[in-house]
DNA sequence: CTGAAAGCGCTTACAG
DNA sequence: CTGAAAGCGCTTACAG
């Protein structure tokens, strides 16, 4: 592969100028310029971003580190992530960890190792060891979707609490009063807000939310499948469920059809985060939106502003309710249902 | 950020010694290996592995391309390849191409700037300029999925033409005479050879296949969305539809879905891949199904190979038919179905 | 405008 | 076993 110096000796310049023109540094003469441009294209030289990176202590990268891959809600994140960086002149690498703290720990550590100019985290727990040094450490960091409280660090996410109010008050009105939730990991911010959440929507129709309606889950499918398993074997099992997630909301399919019994009737079901097949699912799934793209560009705004020495604000946008089937909505006559028009619930004040 | 000499003067070492511990270098002694563990704890010390890359010539790091990474299949295909590469001890940089060759062309020059060891490739189309002067330059690559013919590179792919016709056979036994495809862009591998193989199965049976029958699309939702709508159009339209990838049978569903119109009594559908919502969909999708796992995972082996100076194989895995309900499948009563089993048709020999 | 030189943080023959 | 030194490919004061 060419280097500089090749293309220095073919353009008859130093690796100085070349470096100059390549960099596009004002005092350099017409013709260096012309020869030097020449001899690239002659060479086909590309410069070394790795010598560059040494040299100047920048990589013009961003880490990316994620709970889930594949989880659409991430993967829909990861590319607005990347399309911004992309706008604004950054790569950037993506860690998946799997909704596993060690895996995550790994890739920190790995990200850290290469030098990225910044770290933009979902984090799958409370905060492992890496994450928690990285932070101390003064890497320019911003989280997204989910936090850690406690650090000194930007963090831009959805606000659920509302259009979780907004899922209850629709729920309520459908006529469930027993309602169920599979929670992600308590060690989650989205974990526990979710949940918090809705217990304070139950408590407003002072309807409580026993233990025995709280599936523990991580975010998994799998997880999902478990929790309604056991809402199922209750002695009095209830009404609806509430998948604070797409994955466990599939989980929870599984489960449903496994045992031949049918959403809504049997068992109705809402889920956190919207995804495309929502919309042709047997029946049609009542979810709460993120606004996914938007927070990846917020996020990395945020975490590029850090970087070059602006200050990073903390964004929160609304989530908000998109009512579907799943929770015996009335509709068009049974079965399968023509075009479902798409009704929005805009966030409640406040 | 504490660098070797730092380590060196707190262990009272030279750099090279330091540089030989961390290297499990043999030739050092207990007592400075002892020393140096110390100080890098002490330090919380991490090589620099910009720093090393120069000086090594290597990266430890694979570059994957895929055309789209809102694809569920290519998610899951990253997803496996992270995970191998991960297990030989090389970390990977997805670059997401949107099915855009000038996108695509970005990321391989920005990977190899980054000097990555090698290059796994899903190609948006026939040879961009990037991609074939990456090929032509020896950097080390390796195809997954779709490929570029006439370049001396290993491919790593499932075969979908058994399954295809395996495909054909279920559709003609189920009565269906007026077969229509959605295909992938034809400078794909992907998109032609799943177009040629339902034609030759349908050649079988001497069924034609009209252009009208062939919908263009770009293995993206919208595409999916036209194409059916153009065959819901036709003064006769097709008894089934098989879009070519998932994402297209998603807008193949849309589209039936904004007419009014149900599948598979007013439209039979049929996908290429499988995913994992394909089980609640209404109804539920009969797909053929790669072995995506093991392709990511054959791919990086087989990249492995070239870079450490092994031969490196291409592989060829078959695909398979999973057999649901949405081709008109006799099945349990409608309405919704109770426990769908999935069943697996094995790819006919030959 | 231009070049010689230093230096980023490592690794690795080479000499001892 | 150990250290001094060269060098990977760049960028950037510094001097002219």
């Amino acid at each position: 592969m060419a280097s500089i110096k090749d293309v220095a000796a073919e353009a008859g310049v130093s690796v100085a100028t070349v470096s100059r023109v390549l960099n596009n540094h004002p005092s350099v003469s017409d013709d260096a310029r012309t020869r030097v441009l020449a001899a690239v294209e002659a060479l086909g030289y590309r410069p070394n971003a790795v010598a560059r990176s040494l040299r100047t202590d920048q990589t013009r990268t961003l880490g990316l580190v994620i709970s889930d891959v594949l989880n659409p809600y991430f993967t829909e994140l990861a590319r607005s992530v990347e399309e911004e960086a992309r706008a604004l002149g950054y790569s950037v690498i993506i860690g998946n960890a799997d909704e596993r703290p060690e895996l995550q720990d790994h890739h920190v550590r790995t990200l850290l190792d290469r030098r990225i100019d910044g770290l933009l985290v979902s984090p799958t727990d409370g905060g492992s060891p890496g994450m928690l040094d990285a932070a101390r450490a003064g890497t320019p960091m911003v989280f997204v979707d989910r936090w850690i409280p406690g650090l000194d660090v930007p963090v831009v996410r959805a606000d659920g609490r509302a259009a979780i109010r907004d899922l209850v008050a629709h729920l309520h009105g459908l006529g469930h009063r027993r309602l169920a939730i599979i929670a992600g990991p308590a060690a989650t911010t989205t974990g526990s807000e979710r949940v918090d959440a809705f217990r304070d929507a139950l408590a407003e129709y002072r309807i409580p939310l026993p233990d025995a309606y709280i599936g523990q889950g991580d975010f998994q499918a799998e997880s999902g499948r478990r929790a309604t398993e056991g809402f199922l074997d209750l002695p009095e099992p209830p009404e609806v469920v509430f998948a604070t997630d797409n994955l466990m909301a599939l989980g929870a399919l599984d489960a449903v059809r496994a045992r031949g019994l049918r959403v809504p009737e049997d068992l109705a079901l809402a889920a956190f985060d919207d995804i495309r097949w929502f919309v042709h699912t047997d029946p049609p799934i009542t979810a709460i939106a993120q606004p996914t793209p938007e927070l990846g560009r917020a996020a990395v705004r945020a975490l590029v502003d850090r970087i070059e020495g602006r200050v990073p604000e903390s964004v929160t946008l609304p989530a908000r309710l998109v009512v579907r089937r799943s929770c015996g909505e009335p509709g068009p006559a049974q079965p399968p249902v023509p075009t479902a028009p798409v009704q929005t619930v805009r966030r409640s004040k406040s």
